[in-house]
RNA sequence: GCGUUUGUAGCUCAACUGGAUAGAGCACCAGCCUUCUAAGCUGGGGGUCGCAGGUUCGAGUCCUGCCAAGCGCACCA
């Protein structure tokens, strides 16, 4: 309906130009609007505010000449000026119950739509390092990220969706390291442990399972494993340094046997982050190997072409890209004095990897702690001659952890944090996915687990699957008192919802398609949630003051085909969203 | 200091991207279960949209400057 007034207000303004009351080299965007009250009618739309200026007239003496030259349309049965110049549109009455029909015919595809052209996007989101277990900080990029990627798939985009896993590089290297330290510990040796190395349970929980595939195979005594170190944080030394001899040292001592504790480690917190995700209702096309991109030569590859390119240099002993050039703050890094690719480098090559795969579009979802990274990729790209704007960068910020009125203080590396699992126990994978996408991605959240754990009525998300179950309630109670729904009857029928509820709801509904494209043309899931709220409000204020199962087949086939049609659209969101549908609860 | 995100009701957040009288949920107060599930509904109080300018028919929304908070500013990822 907003489209045909569109198209309406298009073909007016052309016979304007035509007319040579408008100047024929404008172009304007016709914004329709839905009214925020119902005396301004269904719609409305700007346009002649819009156009006052540049047509050297008055608002609304304009807005009259474009209601003239609007081609007559039967949905419409009114059309006035108000305001300052706002063509405010009434629609007919039976045109609204066309939604009804509209969503029984579509069913689990009412709301979809073909915008995206089948064009191919690949989403990329939370790609944590693969040296702990998930914690909630990645719930919200994992529930934002696939509630994106439904999103898109929804409205016609071709979607694939992918994990980063940073299974090389220095972090990977500390995470080998602790697993080997705490192994060592495993088979009796005792010392300090590194105070940068990972130390939560997790990691004793790998070396164990070390000692029980490989024996004692890897073991060393603690005197060759410390001797000739440099001192440790905590004794006068350098942390960082301590634990890349710590790293040198397991390498040479173990050779071979290095890759079998890295790998250890790798597979077992891999598998644990894929499990986690899968039971969170988050899944992938692909999880991507940055080692690949070693192996293969991407790498050297992309860095071969910077240099072609001329934006790399030596300084310092280390290989520099000059992403000061293209818009970055400073140069940066791509090789360390000790021949390492950084993790930049391996970022370059594999966003480039991304764009020769063919994507329309690149959608990655990061922490806002890697905001300042987004200069240094974009950069990277036009450094190697690829097209930056297909790149978008969504940044999603911490949620604030509170137990009631504590603040939860997290970090990896010591260990305290809560996990994502620990939290989809907690509150279960509804109430966390729906609370993590309840607010716009970019504003800072407080995420009480107390509230989210309650299993009370301050749960919104209890709320709308509420409204769902309670249709299904209706139904059963219309077999129970010897009713069946005839949906022929109600269809032709639908002209007995003439209560303000009613008409309400009707409105509500021919909402959810314009919700959806904008929720994913905009990447904003939280529309969603705040729509399928506002339709279980209508719907329960609804259900208060009217009783469905009545007496006339007429009006009974005509409420029950209603709400058949808002139970389709509340599981059509709540799948979306990834969030369960119950029929009892 | 520089960059970036945010600042709206007591609290947590919306506001159709510049539109008409800024809205919800908690919390608080007063009501509604013999009726399809009360995880529900009805009514009420609550606001200098951080502050100050500017742009225009019109600003919570755009521009500038302040103030405050979060996050960055590595040869870590």
């Amino acid at each position: 309906m907003k489209k045909q007034l569109e198209t309406l207000i298009s073909q007016a303004v052309t016979v304007l130009k035509a007319q040579e009351i408008l100047p024929t080299d404008l172009n304007p965007t016709v914004h329709i609007e839905r009214t925020r009250d119902t005396a301004h009618g269904d719609f409305a739309t700007n346009i002649a505010l819009m156009l006052a200026k540049p047509a050297k007239t008055n608002p609304r003496q304009l807005a009259e000449q474009i209601i003239a030259a609007l081609p007559i349309n039967e949905a419409i049965s009114k059309v006035e000026i108000a305001g300052a110049g706002f063509i405010n549109f009434f629609m007919n009455s039976n045109a609204q119950y066309q939604v009804i029909a509209d969503i029984q015919i579509a069913g689990e595809n009412f709301g979809k739509s073909q915008i995206g052209a089948g064009k191919k996007v690949q989403v990329e989101f939370v790609s944590a390092n693969p040296t702990g277990p998930l914690h909630v900080g990645h719930g919200r990029g994992a529930a934002y990220g696939s509630v994106v990627g439904n999103l898109l798939t929804a409205t016609g985009f071709e979607v694939h969706r992918e994990y980063y896993v940073n299974d090389a590089g220095r972090q990977m290297d500390i995470l080998a390291t602790s697993v080997w330290l705490r192994y060592l510990e495993a088979c009796g040796e005792t010392f300090t442990f590194p105070s940068n190395a990972y130390r939560g349970e997790y990691v004793r929980d790998i070396a164990q399972k070390l000692v029980e595939s490989h024996g004692k195979n890897y073991s060393h005594s603690t005197a060759t494993v410390f001797a000739d170190l440099p001192l440790d944080e905590p004794e006068g030394g350098n942390k960082d340094d301590y634990i890349d001899a710590l790293i040198l040292r397991a390498k040479a001592l173990l050779n071979d046997g290095y890759r079998v504790v890295f790998d250890a480690g790798l597979n077992d917190i891999l598998s644990d982050i894929k499990e986690d995700l899968a039971e969170f209702g988050t899944t992938y096309n692909q999880w991507f190997s940055e080692r690949s991109l070693m192996d293969d030569g991407s790498i050297e590859r992309s860095l071969t072409v910077l240099k072609s390119n001329n934006y790399l240099y030596q300084k310092d002993g280390a290989t520099w890209f000059k992403s000061s050039d293209l818009g970055d703050e400073k140069d940066r890094v791509v090789i360390r004095d000790n021949g390492q690719y950084t993790y930049f480098a391996s970022d370059i090559a594999y966003h480039w990897n991304k764009l020769e795969r063919g994507f329309d579009v690149l959608i990655d979802i990061w922490g806002a702690d890697h905001h300042g990274y987004i200069a240094r990729v974009r950069a990277a790209l036009t450094a190697l001659g690829a097209d930056q704007t297909k790149l978008n960068v969504l940044l999603v910020q911490f949620a604030n952890l509170w137990r009631g009125t504590e603040k939860v203080s997290m970090s990896t590396r010591s260990g305290e944090f809560v996990t994502l699992r620990e939290l989809r126990d907690e509150v279960g994978r509804d109430a966390a996915r729906f609370f993590y996408v309840m607010r716009r991605s970019e504003q800072h959240m407080d995420f009480d687990l107390e509230l989210a754990k309650s299993k009370s009525n301050e749960n919104p998300v209890f709320y709308v699957q509420y409204a769902h179950a309670r249709v299904c309630s209706v139904f059963r109670q219309l077999t129970e008192k010897g009713f069946t729904q005839d949906v022929a009857l109600g269809m032709t029928n639908l002209a007995e919802l003439t209560a303000e509820h009613e008409t309400a709801l009707l409105t509500t509904l021919a909402r959810y398609p314009e919700v959806i494209e904008r929720a994913a043309t905009q990447y904003e899931p939280h529309l969603i949630i705040n729509y399928l709220r506002e339709l279980a409000t209508d719907f329960h204020t609804y259900y208060n003051a009217h009783q469905f199962l009545v007496e006339s087949d007429t009006v009974r086939n005509a409420r029950l085909n209603l709400i058949t049609a808002i139970r389709q659209v509340l599981v059509n969101g709540l799948t979306l969203l990834g969030i369960s549908t119950p029929e009892v609860m």
